[in-house]
DNA sequence: ATCATATATCAAGATATATTGATATATTGG
DNA sequence: CCAATATATCAATATATCTTGATATATGAT
């Protein structure tokens, strides 16, 4: 991808509290499916697929499915830029919900 | 300014590409005036003057007043977050015009 | 195979942002 | 003071993005 492409997509992933906070929670808790931040955020999951997908398709996550859910993670190794407006959104003070953890162990 | 507020504004600063040419521009060749700006883009003036403000009100750019013209240079110090986005804009391969200064040394 | 769960995607409406042209304010030079 | 230049702001329109509800696809359990 072009240069200023890419580098406009990162910023436009992270133009957006609800994608913030769902990158600053993912970062915090792991590896979490959809529904888990579905129950955890209160939104409904057109809303939340959404945005991940948007987050993953400007490099910050990485998924993996896992039976019948897919995992989504901060993807590793993260460049440069991103990484430090990860470590910026780290020192944010922002009110996040508790986790609510409805997927299973998966075994795969 | 709260935390999430701030940084919203500074990403929201960053996201489009117009002023990721400034902000590079500017970076380049020193305290510029609107009308330097605009002869060198070749865009209105209306349309400089918004996105410059946007940029200013974001922290990445201070201005001052000197004669007839008002000149923009890159905010110093930098904080840590808007000092890498400017590292990473750097970066970024983009065209940019030739520079075309109009206004003249200011005697104040 | 069938049903329930998990996720992705699409269409429609709501909201935000960008561009343009017009207007207002301020400064310089005559 | 008056005219020209420089800049900022506003209103209207165009464009992009977000949210919701509906639908499609895939996986696991019975």
């Amino acid at each position: 991808m072009e240069a200023m492409e890419d580098f406009l997509k990162s910023i436009g992933a992270l133009y957006d509290e609800t994608r913030v906070k769902l990158l600053k929670f993912i970062d915090m808790h792991g590896p979490l499916c959809v529904c888990d931040l579905e129950a955890s955020f209160g939104m409904i999951q057109s809303r939340l697929s959404r945005h991940l997908k948007i987050l993953k398709d400007a490099g910050f996550l990485s998924s993996k499915q896992c039976g019948r859910w897919r995992y989504y993670s901060i993807r590793s190794p993260l460049d440069r830029f991103r990484q430090e407006a990860l470590e910026e959104i780290r020192t944010l003070s922002v009110e996040l919900p508790d986790l609510k953890k409805l997927s299973k162990e998966c075994k795969l």
